[in-house]
DNA sequence: GGCTGTGAACAGTTTCACAGCG
DNA sequence: CGCTGTGAAACTGTTCACAGCC
């Protein structure tokens, strides 16, 4: 399987890690708010704040970008929201075509938040032939047929799969073969990708089930309201609770032991 | 802001890493269809293939759990769906209740993915009073004048926001209030809560935006049909691209800026 | 022989703390 | 003085490589 090639240094495209380049977003939404509330500089302090995430790491992230800052005073919110932009790509117009028009489909369609950016719906695709021409979001949805020339026609290089889990794969193959080099992925499903496409993707249930894993340990303390830092709930949550709570072990596996012998528990949830 | 209290070497609950935590529902999944193929056993580079990650970070993964494998044979499918799903806490039962009944949260609804995990969903609730009974994934919608009493009613602690960016903070105040500790935020909005209660988000444009990084990377250069390693392609994505393509940083801050102090490592393998 | 489990090396990320500039 | 920018320290996560067991 691995091609020969073993590991490999690089990582960092520019030097700009990937840590950083995920938080950017979360800036610039944070540097747009205040843009549009006509706030002329912020403090790395207030923008910490704003984004959710502590001072420190924003300006180590800011560093990567350039000296963007002035010290004593803090960042200019209009050259800072081009200078994240452009550094994301956003400066310029990217098509995207959304293909499952299901729910999730139709809401991502509707999503605002990607045309505010430099998000383009270039099509929005279905394979179901009863929705060929229905509108969504104000688009005629267009069948799985025209896929291909779709992609060709618009140049589209990003594309972004909202289609059963079992169609997935197909629809991949599909977008890669006709040009798309990064797609996101809301299916279920782990994607095979060529070298050289992205994949990133968005699993609803495997978000919920990380909070149901910190809930539990909730519930297996006693009193300890657990604690945080400052008083936002960031993304990678975590760093709760309070106490191993060895308890919940109760049932089984308490040991070493591994083997049920020639039967399993079987016990499951559904 | 911040609580007296300061930083706090936990982290982890009873020893299992956050990035493992993440990953126990991917596995989960590809152990589930592995299940209903009827696989008995699995090996970890099997599995690993299968959920997309390589072998040797499965095998430490499953390590923080126990020693539920057999070696020089794999692990039982039965016994590890099961282990796994205890350790995440899906062998109860939660109900969550979901607020914000427009297109994400209609397809959040109808998402199967959650009640064939140990979720089930108490409740939708959305502030539109023109929706308030409507059927939705063949629930009636409820409205939020009773979201504190329905919280109540079914001990709800695991609350999704899909509502629009403007009334998220609002909600989720009052989801806190009511007694949810674990927030799922659709909303593209940074939440305050109180300690002790979790916050994950996820926010489709931010995943757009990072595509859109690397995307841009690409086509900065010109041949180089970058690399990747095994074959699939993973969530983190990144690392790929093959040049740091210094390029497009003509227009604007070509003067004051200095990054990274002209070194630039610049050119790479290729 | 094959495959798990894991210490040890390595890589990436966050936090600290303070020098340096406006 | 205030606030940025950044080395260095601390930490978390990943990969290697092989001992140990089946």
């Amino acid at each position: 399987m691995a091609t020969g090639r073993s590991h490999r240094p690089a990582t960092r495209s520019r030097g700009i890690p990937e840590a950083t380049v995920a938080r950017l977003p979360l800036y610039l939404r944070a540097l747009t708010a205040l843009s549009e509330r006509s706030v002329p500089t912020v403090s790395s302090e207030e923008l910490a704040a704003a984004a959710g995430v502590n001072s420190a790491k924003l300006r180590k992230d800011f560093s990567y970008l350039g000296s963007y800052g002035t010290r004593g005073v803090g960042y200019d919110v209009e050259y800072l929201v081009y200078q994240i932009s452009r550094e994301l790509g956003l400066t310029q117009d990217w098509p995207v075509v959304i293909v499952g028009i299901g729910n999730l489909g139709a809401a991502l369609a509707n999503y605002g938040g990607f045309a505010s950016r430099g998000f383009r719906v270039a099509a929005l695709i279905d394979a179901d032939a009863a929705m060929t021409g229905k509108l969504v979001a104000g688009m005629p949805v267009r069948h799985t047929d025209e896929l291909e020339k779709i992609i060709v026609e618009n140049e589209v290089s990003i594309g972004v799969i909202a289609t059963p889990a079992g169609a997935a794969q197909q629809v991949c193959d599909r977008l890669v073969a006709a040009g798309v080099t990064s797609i996101l992925n809301f299916a279920p499903t782990v994607l095979s990708v060529p070298d050289g496409v992205d994949v990133r993707k968005v699993d609803l249930s495997i978000e919920l089930q990380i909070l149901a894993f910190h809930e539990q340990r909730k519930a297996g303390e006693g009193g300890a309201p657990a604690e945080a830092e400052g008083a936002v709930g960031v993304e990678g949550a975590a760093a709760k609770v309070t106490k191993p709570a060895t308890t919940a072990d109760s049932d089984r596996a308490g040991d070493d032991n591994k083997g049920p012998d020639g039967d399993v528990p079987a016990v499951m949830p559904a």
